[in-house]
DNA sequence: ATGCGACTTGAAGCGCGGTTCAAGTCAAGT
DNA sequence: ACTTGACTTGAACCGCGCTTCAAGTCGCAT
């Protein structure tokens, strides 16, 4: 009963599965430090089920645009990590900006798609919302 | 008088200067059907100052994570180009997309730099809205 | 014992958006 | 005539986020 095989672990291509994932990737997240299986039964990966969990927050940080290393390091984040914490705070403001970035295109786009000049990029009205985008 | 070299045009040297992108950068972007010279000089490139203002557009497009082959389809719009209009219309709401998810990933972060929790990303607040950035 | 299917590894390849490099061209200055 | 400096070219290289591939290792069923 002592060294049994952990029958809640998960194998590899079961994370996969339920995680949306291609194995390759979640090999490339573990050398990358994001993931690590339990255990292993011979050269199997078995990965606790909490992965998953975790899987959804990264998928989250990586299409909200982190990079892997920035997701990488947050994972670890401590209370007393105080530098990371400033760093969230950095990446809040940024992602704050880029909130009012993409409106302002959105509402460009918006503009665009009713627009009659010709050619487009040169109507008057979206090369004004346009340069209101990102400007400097 | 009659086969001068334009003054009023630019070298490209001048274009990345005043742009801001690197001279390997604009011939990237001619490689890519982005930007054209009006002329040459020889072997070199000579800008029309009105390049500026589409570098410009390109460089709100990219920074708004258009590919560079997207922004190209975009730059020959004309207003009977239904298709590429379709195209837009569906950017938009895109874009709108993106803006309501990083909104919440904004308060995700907001949270995470003042939550007391050991270690962070275990925080069931933190859990919580990170799970409203991308549901499903 | 043979084969299958799902896993393992390291290395190479890909698409994107460029940069860097070597080798060459050209105009202007001394 | 020679140097300097900004340009030209094509090809190679880069970091990112993976995928693909070849070759090998398992456990299990026939």
């Amino acid at each position: 009963m002592a060294g049994e095989t952990d029958e809640a672990l998960l194998d590899i291509g079961e994370v996969a599965r339920r995680s949306g994932l291609a194995p390759s990737a979640l090999r490339f997240y573990e050398r990358k430090g994001l993931i690590e299986p339990a255990a292993r039964n011979g050269l199997r990966r078995a990965y606790r089920p909490e992965t998953l969990d975790r899987l959804g927050l990264i998928g989250c940080a990586r299409d909200a645009g982190f990079t892997l290393a920035e997701i990488s390091a947050f994972l670890g984040a401590r209370p007393s990590d105080t530098a990371l914490r400033d760093r969230m705070a950095a990446k809040e403001r940024e992602v704050d900006a880029r909130v009012r970035q993409l409106t302002r295109l959105r509402d460009s786009l918006r503009h665009a798609s009713v627009c009659d000049h010709d050619p487009l990029v040169e109507c008057p009205d979206f090369k004004r919302a346009i340069r209101n985008v990102s400007p400097r």
